[in-house]
DNA sequence: TATGAATGAGAATTCATTCAT
DNA sequence: TATGAATGAATTCTCATTCAT
């Protein structure tokens, strides 16, 4: 469990993350990072094996939110498509309003990862993504998203969430709780939702 | 113009395009850069001052090149915010498919320019973003976009078309000409499009 | 006693022995010599003070098991100086073949020992070598060795038996019993030993 | 050629090999090279790649040497068997004399070389042995060498000059005339030379 | 005798850049 | 506009060792 771990460790993965979203992989030195974290250098590799290692803590880390924060909002859908995609545009508009450092470096530092770490971040992402087919293909199946284009959609839908880490900004006067209702809108538009009619 | 430049600099830049798109900015030596455009470290200093502005330079002729393709688009559709909408749609779709380098690059390494050259950066962004809000204003104007939120579903059809650059790969098979119809299809139902009655 | 000792200390002895003969001393990290020998860090640091001390004490470990053997062989060997030089080098032969590790260490790596440890070293060696000085001045006073160079010839013995080490390995067809004879016959030959004429 | 290299080649792979020889190449740093051959780090790195190519190159270059001086040895020589190797003894004791240094390192840090450099030296010295076997091998055919160990002794004589190396100071009072002479002496007597009767 | 955490010094190497020609 | 040599600063990472328990 992460709380099992000595407190350096979130600091540590914090201070990185700030870095690594600020700088960029390689543009930030661990000398950086352990300087933010207040820690020695010598205690960074203590805890990590490495500027690489930070990284791929990073990535999983971030997977491991936001995978629960998925399940936990589809646990409390009901079995409606529509609702369900809801609740996924919802997680997913939360996530990256919320944690906007961890997905710019979800976006482009996989390619900083060693060939296992990178597949191991591409089967999550993967598993990620089913998510949203799913839903999206019970919708169709049910006759009550009309879209042409299944899989387009659901990578737009992906795409305006996950755009919303690069420049929304909490200080701005729009609420999260406002993205989330433009955002479910916007996704209930892309695959064309039509209500059942309700029998009479 | 690009074309009186001496030779070696189109190789230079491609090879810094390629260099920082696979491995980032920062990942990138210099030496790299030169060893791939088969020039000496010593070349690449007399044709650009440094890292820095090689990245500026690959930016900034990107932006022209975005920029000549919106125009071109522009200048042969009509007056209808439809078609204009269209228009650049597609040849967003066109660029980010056909440059997926450039593309990669400028979604995140404008961070690694200077403050000057960020603002350069910045300003010509705001420019290109326009484009697409006055296409977007128009149609409302107009009564043909329905769109509850406006600026939020301009931001969702950059996004999505921003995003081809990162999974579209030309032999997978999907050809640019289906892309284009696909996004222009979802950026309409993106503004909520009613075509208007023609008068009887 | 070694047999006193708790058993980590032959393990990590053991380890360190491996270690500096196949990288040298300097080469190796006591963190692989603690892996090696499958205890922990500190566990190394609790049966000895250093990287330094452990190769003074493989030194010095190596250092009494070939004088024990000498000793031994020569117990064993009558008065006659061709005898106790042919147990002399038997004794080495075997030691050479047998313990490869620590006679390559003995060549070199004496050299990274402290001032103290390399003057011991240095004493032992010393004592080691008189034996034979001794086994062959008696031969010469005996009139039985005719070499003009004693003493080349005794470094001559020596170095060849110790070279023994570097190219020897069991698996190749030779056995120790093989290698004992030849390089038996080839000392007495460098110190051109002609028997005694049997009174008539 | 060596000649045509920078004057800042010699001086650094002469630092390098006084160093390697006096600590061993894990324990010098390259550092200490820089500084004992008076240049900066960096020039280091110009010259060379690395800290494993300057052992390559020392190795290499003292391959060179020894097999130049072999070959001039052996031209001077007559057809003889013995008078060849007279020669070769002489070579190598020379040799080892006045490269003290060198031939303490090729002693044992081909080990650090990598598996490429390794290789190469490995067949550098093999060509090496090879001049001694077949000397040995004419010898025994002529039947004026009449060892029954033949490889054994010639291991012997290899042994006994490449030990030179370890002990000799030419402070000591020792000339390499009076060392060539002893040498020649041994060898020819571990082969048990016995000259052919000149013919009546 | 045991150990996991921690560390400062130093390791090899690479960096972007400058300079003399 | 060309270039090979050179460099100081910074890079990631490993080192032997110590300390608190």
């Amino acid at each position: 469990m992460d709380t099992m771990r000595p407190p350096g460790h979130q600091a540590l993965l914090e201070a990185a993350r700030q870095e690594f979203a600020e700088r960029g992989y390689g543009s930030t030195s661990i000398r950086e990072i352990a300087q933010r974290a207040g820690i020695s250098l010598s205690a960074l590799y203590h805890y990590y094996g490495g500027k690489q290692e930070l990284l791929h803590a990073i990535l999983d880390e971030g997977m491991d939110r936001y995978r629960r924060d998925c399940d936990a909002a589809l646990a409390q859908a009901g079995g409606d498509p529509a609702e369900r995609l809801e609740a996924l545009v919802e997680a997913t508009v939360r996530f990256r309003a919320g944690q906007r450092d961890r997905s710019s470096i979800e976006l482009t530092e996989h390619r900083s990862l060693n060939e296992e770490q990178r597949a191991h971040f591409r089967r999550r992402q993967a598993a990620a993504t089913r998510m949203f087919q799913d839903v999206v293909a019970d919708g169709l199946d049910q006759g009550i998203f009309l879209t042409p284009y299944p899989e387009d959609s659901r990578r737009a839908i992906l795409a305006m969430c996950n755009a919303i880490a690069q420049w929304y900004r909490p200080e701005g006067g729009l609420t999260v709780g406002d993205l989330v209702e433009r955002y479910v809108s916007l996704a209930l538009t892309l695959v064309e939702y039509r209500p059942r009619r309700p029998r009479p």
